[in-house]
DNA sequence: GTTTGTGAAGTATTTCACAGCC
DNA sequence: GGCTGTGAAATACTTCACAAAC
């Protein structure tokens, strides 16, 4: 899915001030090849104008309707230990969109405080106020050894869509999303390359 | 490149006691088809038995070496702010084989401060550090309005590996892998599936 | 009976290349 | 002349299915 780079590297043209890109332009912002650019976006429409390009502007509102990015997303966080506090106080998600909604965690010391601005809930709330709130996305950052568990009970809580952090290989409903975030992994992929 | 992922799991397998494990098994634990399994590793060789499936220390130590996981990687980490110190005091690295080495900053107000249990030197020193050291893989964590400079700067000191917490598509020649680390973009591709 | 390793078949993704429009 | 949108061609990736090995 490379419509979210599309709307980042749009954002970035806009701002510049320029008012048309051609598919040439933009996939040499974001390395992608131009007639990848235009066969992604004939998926969803006709977006351009030939021997012109794409009015920065249109194409930019058309992919974030699209995605669903012209609307704020409520976002539960499950775990605050250090990588869930690191992401209850970062501020990167509220400039596009994502508001953290809530955190929970099941450590009673952690219950209770204030993090980022909200407050933790216990982790046996949370079915209760994903469902109160109509929190549709989660992001999973507790140890491995419980971040199955607590994919399940997000499952079952309503939730169509999860950030998980937890090393794991997470087993869900085909209705449910995951993307992982593992650097670790991603560490490992490159060190094949160093030999 | 799903190497890294077999390792993970078939670490877990051998700390359970288990000695044998088939492509099925282990393709279950980590979402995977069998034949998938058997196709990615027939690329680096034969590892099994039929009719018993694998040896779980064998295949985990081949693998091990392939990827270059059975010795220790110094990485450097560049941006000491939030996600920087973050990154340095994350305990998960140093059990998979990477150890940070040096990080970086460019903010003197941070340079000489010990951070994670190491020195924060200035940006300036980096190639120096960088070559003395022989660390080929940088951790980027700083914002996306230097990140390009510090990629080109990185490159020019012989860093072959990338992992980029910074949200850009950052233009590296061919010799040197980039792997992005972007919770932002993962969030917005999920956006997608709920509407 | 079980499970691998692998050609062949089947899908998916990317690139080519050009008619059609500005 | 420049650039899109898109079928067709080319690549890449995944699954099938089965002979061979245990």
């Amino acid at each position: 899915m490379r419509l979210p780079q599309y709307v980042r590297a749009l954002t970035q043209i806009l701002e510049q001030g320029t008012e048309v890109v051609s598919s040439q332009q933009l996939g040499q912002q974001i390395q992608v090849t131009p007639a990848q650019i235009r066969k992604d976006l004939s998926y969803f429409g006709r977006f351009g104008k030939q021997g012109r390009g794409y009015t920065v502007r249109y194409l930019l509102e058309a992919l974030s309707h699209i995605l669903g990015l012209d609307r704020e997303w409520q976002v539960g966080v499950v775990g605050v230990g250090r990588l869930g506090r690191a992401i209850l106080s970062y501020p990167g998600f509220g400039p596009e969109g994502f508001s953290v909604a809530a955190a929970f965690d099941a450590d009673p010391r952690q219950v209770g405080q204030m993090v980022g601005g909200i407050m933790v809930q216990p982790v046996h709330r949370m079915q209760e106020v994903l469902e109160e709130t109509g929190i549709r996305i989660a992001i999973v950052a507790v140890p491995a050894s419980e971040a199955q568990e607590v994919v399940d009970r997000l499952v079952e809580s309503g939730i169509r869509a999860i950030i998980n952090y937890a090393p794991i290989s997470a087993q869900v409903p085909p209705h449910v999303t995951v993307r992982n975030i593992d650097p670790v992994l991603a560490l490992q992929s490159l060190t094949y390359y160093l030999r």
